[in-house]
DNA sequence: TCTAAAGTGGAGTGATCACTCCGTTACAAA
DNA sequence: TTTGTAACGGAGTGATCACTCCACTTTAGA
């Protein structure tokens, strides 16, 4: 009945795989194939699936670890102290991270990461709402925006394609309109 | 030299396969077989092969249909009255017909159809620049907006995921945030 | 140090696809 | 109507994947 203690080259062969992981799926999209994750990891295939028992579940273990360091970079900024600011902050942050990435849709459409965004039962949304409460208080943000409408609008913003040749320049003014719609009227 | 005339048949099955293809794209994704393509048209899947020589060209073909029946909407807009009033209704239009098909992104990320969006040379770019630059001129929107930030911001927002049970209200709300930011200020 | 069990790696398996090939069919022009 | 040819259909091909299986290795606990 008393559990073992789980061995160290499990332990870290599975933080690799992960790290691994978001790295190739970020820099060619999750269609790669598993084997690719393997090499880039330093393992082979086998534990991949062992320790990710399909390839569902890896994108979204990636895409929850993703979110959860999201949930942190957001409580650290609850702490903060200039709270007009701390939304904005975070909202370029997100938007700097996700740039380029088409990764996100395919994890969002491929798996089943919804109630990692729900509030009440995971970090993120609860610090993005405190976030955003404080915002509105301030006069800082509309008053009717939700945390919904925040994610949805951030996911959305995270898939600007590019248009043109430089697509940096084109995500950043398309984050100013949108900014600009999330801000209070006079 | 002369050529001959077009059979009838190969023109019928040819747009036959267009429509069965956006159907099923749109309610599928792209990543249906082309054998279930051909099976909705109808028709065998040599066929299929003979009017568009890989999958990425016959994904390229029904964007690019359904990019020109815009164009078309777009100028019989530019021929309305009500000028301040006829992008808001295209823009509605395109969100409405965007909704909820995830084929969308996939295209894009899949085929060049950039340069079908290039203004001076695709139908639709030149209305809805006509569109936005008499908006601007009326006052309806902010004159430091460009066609291409139109267009990244409907492609981002055709996107927005469906992370509650009702997407339809959602959408509704994050399009209504995206159009403030987009209209001028007093 | 010893050993039982957990973990590893990678060849192998079956399924799925995009795409080809060619015998058959249907059309346009004469 | 006839005929040359463009178009059709769908079985077949090769490549790619996700996932399995098991002989071997490494570890935790005694």
């Amino acid at each position: 009945m008393a559990a073992r203690a789980p061995r160290a080259d499990a332990l870290r062969n599975r933080s690799r795989v992960l790290a691994a992981a978001e790295q190739v799926f970020v820099a060619r999209g999750t269609a790669v194939s598993t084997e690719e994750v393997a090499r880039a990891a330093g393992v082979g295939i086998g534990t991949v699936f062992r320790h990710f028992p399909t390839k569902a579940a890896l994108i979204e273990a990636v895409f929850r670890e993703r979110l959860r360091r999201f949930g942190e970079e957001a409580d650290q900024l609850v702490q903060a102290d200039d709270p007009s600011q701390a939304i904005w902050v975070f909202l370029n942050r997100v938007a700097e991270v996700a740039a380029g990435k088409q990764a996100w849709a395919d994890a969002f459409a491929a798996t089943n990461v919804r109630d990692a965004l729900t509030p009440a039962r995971e970090q993120l949304p609860l610090a993005l709402g405190t976030l955003l409460e404080r915002a509105q208080q301030q006069g800082a943000i509309r008053p009717d925006v939700t945390v919904g409408e925040l994610v949805a609008l951030m996911l959305a913003v995270s898939r600007v394609p590019e248009l043109d040749a430089d697509g940096a320049a084109l995500r950043a003014r398309v984050l100013a309109i949108v900014f600009d719609g999330l801000r209070a009227r006079a």
